[in-house]
DNA sequence: GAGGTTTTCGAACGGTCGTCCGATTGAGGA
DNA sequence: TCCTCAATCGGACGACCGTTCGAAAACCTC
């Protein structure tokens, strides 16, 4: 039985109420009840909500960052590595869409509240770069061989990500949604 | 001095807190003062928060396709009229961002809340239908001679309107994103 | 002008919210 | 063993929430 810290529970457990109701149904009551812990706690360890809800975003982040360096290997090729990300995004909308539900919903809290912003971006600005170094590459650049920036095509190929899956959670009976996600590879042919 | 009614004035003043905070730090005790009416008027007009919401949606979706219509000329091409898109939506971020952080928010909402979902949906395929009868026609189709759908594209092309506006949002002080929007065009030509 | 209906108001209700505080517990060093 | 300090708890606080209700006001019809 692994003994996990009072913070490393209630962390799990924001993310766990987030990711069942969403953010704006969830409650510090609900999140002591959830880790099985005073309501105080949270004050305790996060301050506020808060700090709570930046330290949920933060380790989001994390490991976002370790999924997707676990999928794209070195030996790819950038248009491979393209492929490889698109299918993680239906991966996850089919097996896992709360994951893309707690994203949406922290990039929402991020557009009216400023210290949000500020730490939604730098998850953002992580996404972009790792887009921009491992796919849209010189190499592939020259390829394609017309005018836009690699970081004007990470910004496309990833908006277009986001903005299918909010499509795909919004209509969940209409598989097609889903594969249209493979059309992004556009930009990259 | 124009009167209308105040059923009018709280739907006027249940979008103009949205716009200004979010939906989640709107409550209608905001709206009711927003609007100089007492906060049972709402209740007694659209019977619960839920209904006054519904109607703003719907309202909000009313004036998208005037304003829509109002851009697409009839006479311009599919692919003009896919770039007065772009323009539009370059339009709105620069000039009037609000509008697209109420889209984000009401969207949010439907993603956790069944007849928010219901509504919102028929709103994006209200949009999607649009793209897919104006801009990615048959003939526009057979000139690009690829494989996807009218359908795929519409979601594509859409999809990556709303995920860049979103980070136009999240970093207004990179210019580089809003312009990053024309490079939508690449699934048009 | 009287009477009935619709509209508007202010107050109140029961809940839930985030935060705070004093008391209790527990572990570790003197 | 005692002291200290960090961790944990339950309860209380004031504020705000959405909803409801009875009374007042406005409107319309006769």
């Amino acid at each position: 039985m692994l003994e996990r810290g009072q913070e490393e529970k209630i962390l799990d457990a924001a993310y766990a109420c987030i990711a069942r109701d969403g953010y704006a149904h969830t409650s510090l009551r609900h999140i002591a009840h959830e880790a099985g812990v005073a309501v105080s706690q949270i004050s305790y360890h996060y301050k506020n909500k808060e700090g709570l809800l930046l330290a949920v975003v933060e380790r989001a982040a994390t490991n976002y960052h370790a999924y997707m360096q676990e999928y794209l290997h070195p030996h790819m090729s950038p248009r491979e590595k393209g492929e490889c990300v698109i299918a993680l995004f239906q991966g996850v909308l089919e097996d896992d869409p709360e994951l893309f539900r707690v994203l949406y919903d922290l990039a929402g809290l991020a557009l009216w509240s400023e210290p949000f912003r500020l730490q939604v971006r730098e998850v953002f600005a992580g996404i972009m770069e790792q887009i921009t170094t491992e796919v849209f590459t010189a190499e592939l650049l020259g390829d394609l061989g017309h005018q836009h920036t690699a970081e004007t095509l990470a910004s496309l190929f990833f908006g277009g990500l986001f903005g299918i899956a909010l499509q795909a959670l919004l209509e969940p009976e209409n598989k097609a949604i889903v594969s249209s996600l493979s059309a992004l590879s556009v930009v990259f042919k």
